[in-house]
DNA sequence: TTAAATAGGACTAATTTGGTCCAAATTGCC
DNA sequence: GGCAATTTGGACCAAATTAGTCCTATTTAA
């Protein structure tokens, strides 16, 4: 069904949810795991991962917590995929490594990488202050498509 | 990794591989097989599949085989994806069963459904025609993203 | 000193995916 | 009519990936 696997869209859950809390404060796990009903032991990973991946600033020790490393009109839903899978590529050939067995150089390798970039275009475009409810006016998110004629 | 399956990109393979082939005649799984150098039981599967769904039309019996259903120019690559992976859906929440446990109407649910439709208009913007090689005149594929300021 | 947090990593169960194989049905050809 | 070449349909298993949990160490405020 290509699709991101849970833990990413749990991590944009996760993310999305922080960027509608106050910024003035930061935000404990178990916090995070009441607020969105995800089990606590599943949050941390998250919050692990986000944290390790430069998207959350976390403060240890009692009182610690978790909160944006920046504003949320400055991360991406790709930022947020990518801390989970790594670059965006959907196939081999999308990235750096294609070695097709079938043929010494396969056709199909360049559409792919435009293929992706378009894909990775569409996740870079989406900041997480659009999916935030915080911004629930229509008309935020407003991606189209051009297929133009020439190069 | 957030790609799509090798069976998937296999089947992309072996229909851009057809529509590099001759189209007065079929061609059999074993001809693919040791074109693409899929081993032949995958490729067998392939065709399978494809034929199943309506990509290719296949001759059963003696001097039987596959060929392409329709044009090359008329067969997308959201096409074949959808043809092994079902419809495109990066989550849950880009389809109609959505049931986000967290909360009764979850915020990211129609930011998912527009990221979702770019993409799959992104796929869908692509033929199989533009994949193979019989056109290897740049230009062919330009895609490109606009990011309008109003709704 | 203690309690409340995050950090790091190991571990297991569940699910998905990839790949193979077999028997049946169909068709052309001798 | 019989044989050989095909597709069809489905079952099956091994491998890889993913999801989820748990334990221990470290940090910090009160």
């Amino acid at each position: 069904m290509m699709r991101i696997n849970k833990l990413t869209d749990y991590g944009i859950v996760v993310m999305t949810r922080i960027a509608d809390m106050d910024q003035n404060r930061v935000h404990t796990a178990r916090e995070i795991s009441e607020d969105t009903r995800i089990p606590l032991p599943t949050v941390t990973r998250l919050l692990k991962t986000l944290s390790g991946n430069g998207l959350l600033d976390s403060q240890r020790g009692s009182q610690g917590g978790y909160s944006l490393s920046r504003s949320s009109d400055d991360i991406s839903v790709a930022d947020i995929i990518e801390t989970f899978e790594g670059p965006i590529a959907l196939t081999e050939c999308s990235t750096n490594t294609c070695e097709c067995a079938y043929e010494t150089k396969c056709s199909v390798e360049e559409p792919w990488q435009k293929i992706n970039d378009t894909v990775k275009n569409a996740l870079e475009g989406i900041s997480l202050n659009q999916m935030a409810g915080k911004n629930q006016n229509e008309g935020l998110l407003n991606l189209s498509m051009n297929y133009s004629g020439g190069m």
